[in-house]
DNA sequence: ACAACGTACAACCGTCTGGTTGTATGTTGG
DNA sequence: CCAACATACAACCAGACGGTTGTACGTTGT
């Protein structure tokens, strides 16, 4: 189950990790590209783009679909979304190291005021639809 | 300018594409930890958990503060929220393709009304202060 | 003082990655 | 039908990656 999930994580931000590949998301995330349209757009082989293309769709962060000959791919703002979502429990990590200190500072209310830690108002979204969030309590 | 950024993209996804530095990235979120107390969590090398921790440095998602002969790191969640901000620029530019469907739909009242591609409710949070502070680099 | 600890770094090794070229297969238009 | 196009895939290569071991150096506690 984590192990699955981990193996995903890899996979996705290895799929981000490289600036080709990046702008190829850029690009089937605005419309649709056939897979050569997208490789006249690069300074390199047909071979390489389809292998990125490839790279991206392993991740899962973009969908081909065939019409005629040409492959069309577009990307998947779903995945993209998930990976944020990897994101956003790490900070929620730190949120909890955030609480357990100012649960220190409350039990002792002296000396030296430069903790500065106070939330700095980040990518967390405060709606209500926000099920990913586990809250640490105060 | 839009070189360096890439670089430094390039960096913060290769860095988190790796379980081993995720893990990591959990715990000095959490707390302060020395490089051997990291090291005696995992099943390999001490030189392997410190080149670990040398690539989530590089890639600025931690920080070493030296105590006395250890070397005490600690997350940075400013550039985790960096890491979230290019992904909410590419969700950007998907909303930017929705926008331009919904155009032509608009223009076309007609017939086969299968879109349904509003919204979602997604990770951009319509809060003003969604200004997500991009960390200028070391 | 010195042994034990914490860290840094170099050298090495097998594997994966990002690129190439070449070849094969399916689709389309004239 | 067949030439041109779009794609797929295998083989190959240099370099990066993740791991190892070994060595060196500063810090600490007794």
């Amino acid at each position: 189950m984590t192990e699955a999930d981990e193996d995903r994580a890899d996979a996705l931000f290895h799929a981000l990790a490289d600036r080709t590949r990046r702008d190829i998301m850029r690009r089937v995330l605005a419309g649709e590209y056939s897979v050569s349209a997208l490789a006249a757009s690069y300074d390199m082989s047909f071979a390489a783009v389809q292998k990125h293309v490839a790279v991206l769709e392993r991740a899962g962060l973009l969908i081909k679909r065939r019409s005629g000959r040409e492959q069309l791919a577009s990307g998947d703002v779903a995945a993209v979304r998930s990976v944020a979502s990897l994101l956003i429990e790490l900070e929620q990590v730190w949120r909890g190291r955030i609480a357990r200190i100012d649960e220190l500072i409350a039990f002792e209310p002296e000396e030296r005021g430069n903790h500065q830690h106070r939330d700095q108002e980040g990518l967390t979204c405060p709606s209500p639809t926000s099920s990913v969030t586990s809250t640490p309590g105060h």
